[in-house]
DNA sequence: TCAGAGATTTAGATTAATCTAAATTAATTA
DNA sequence: TAATTAATTTAGATTAATCTAAATCTCTGA
């Protein structure tokens, strides 16, 4: 049923995605307190399971100095975010779930073990490019088509672009976003920069006008 | 995120659904070792978790008088039996999987906890009643659509019907009949029932004629 | 009816994942 | 650079699920 050689357990896939984020994609080394904050335990425990990836070569760990991935530790991260998002798309595309609803069902849904499931869900949704927070979609051999983003929050003045993705995925923030209108694909122009707190007032689609807070600029992503 | 009232580990959900299959929709009295054998344990570690269920009510156990489910149990029991039979709908019609392709990924996907995501996945699939091998599918108040059906080793010289479920789900089952045209929906005659062994001769759709084991058709269902 | 045989349960260990509290190492700053 | 603080690791326990081996119960057939 499952191959034992390939496979790695419920628990060890959550600490393998949580270095990988943390190290924006291994760019980075990684603490023990910042794995055990996102994965809600505590740094014992993230002691343990470094010593536990480390013996199956998916990290380069040594003690008190943090860890990376190793290549095979990325390819297995990268393939659980390629679930992820791609169940994302399917529950917004195929199911009618809003953007902010799908998280939660994902972080289950990632741990299905079947490529044949997941090559087969991926030509199902159209080889989509990226999850409805407009996060890119590795294809099957783990390839990122990433497409370089902003945030609003470093445009100037006068500038134009689209609504290409989120840096924050809380309900409260998309659903925030929602009531504004700033959905993923959404013309925006900067209207205005305040210099009191950097609240942004954006002309949407060259009709409405909306303020938002230095705060939600840097958590929303533009092409230009 | 989930709610720990109604909430059931992986492994005690593959009891109740073990206890569900056995007892036959919980109408007669299961056995420890009868567990032990579907869920590929031993008896002693079967009893450690009679323990724990009877203990969250989902069983009525006395040591060394069997088990049977209770109302809640059943329940329990039932929604994991919707998830897998909707899932492998999913698999088949939407995936394009073969159906003897899908036991093994739906027993993965049945652990998945949202009621949202199953109703919506029953509205998508158009509410199917039966899933790829003809099991009824329960609706989401857990009520089963039954149709009566038989199995070709009790029809007599003559019978007409159509294919409706399988009762044995093996890979090697499911594609030997594939290969033989034995797929739901076909219309089948029995010609002949061969009294040395119990083999029937069976004319297909009115064309074909082919022999199958009486074993075979046992596992055969079909509506009259 | 009672003696095995077979089924079931208990006792005691093991493994994975977690925890708290204590010990150790690294980093900072006075 | 030495002392303090912060981060990390170790030690020792706990819980869920499992196991083997031994004990106990039930039932059937002589």
């Amino acid at each position: 049923m499952l191959n034992i050689y390939t496979m790695h357990s419920f628990t060890e896939e959550n600490y393998l995605k949580a270095i990988y984020h943390l190290s924006d994609g291994n760019s980075s080394v990684v603490s023990t307190n910042g794995i055990a904050e996102i994965t809600n335990t505590k740094a014992a425990s993230v002691t343990d399971m470094l010593k536990k990836l480390a013996d199956k070569k998916l990290i380069n760990y040594i003690r008190y100095q943090g860890v990376t991935l190793t290549e095979s530790g990325i390819k297995a991260a990268v393939t659980i975010i390629r679930k992820h998002r791609l169940w994302e798309v399917f529950l917004v595309e195929k199911l009618g779930f809003k953007w902010d609803e799908v998280h939660d069902i994902a972080e289950e849904l990632e741990h299905i073990n079947s490529s044949a499931l997941i090559d087969r869900l991926d030509d199902f949704l159209g080889n989509p490019a990226a999850d409805p927070h407009g996060d890119p979609i590795p294809d099957r051999t783990g390839i990122f088509q990433h497409k370089k983003l902003f945030k609003i929050s470093d445009m100037k003045q006068g500038q134009k672009g689209t609504i290409s993705g989120v840096s924050e995925h809380s309900s409260v923030f998309l659903k925030h976003l929602e009531k504004l209108g700033l959905t993923l694909g959404t013309s925006i122009t900067v209207t205005e920069v305040i210099k009191f707190d950097g609240s942004v007032i954006l002309s949407i689609d060259k009709i409405k006008e909306t303020t938002i807070s230095r705060e939600a600029a840097k958590n929303i992503l533009v092409m230009l």
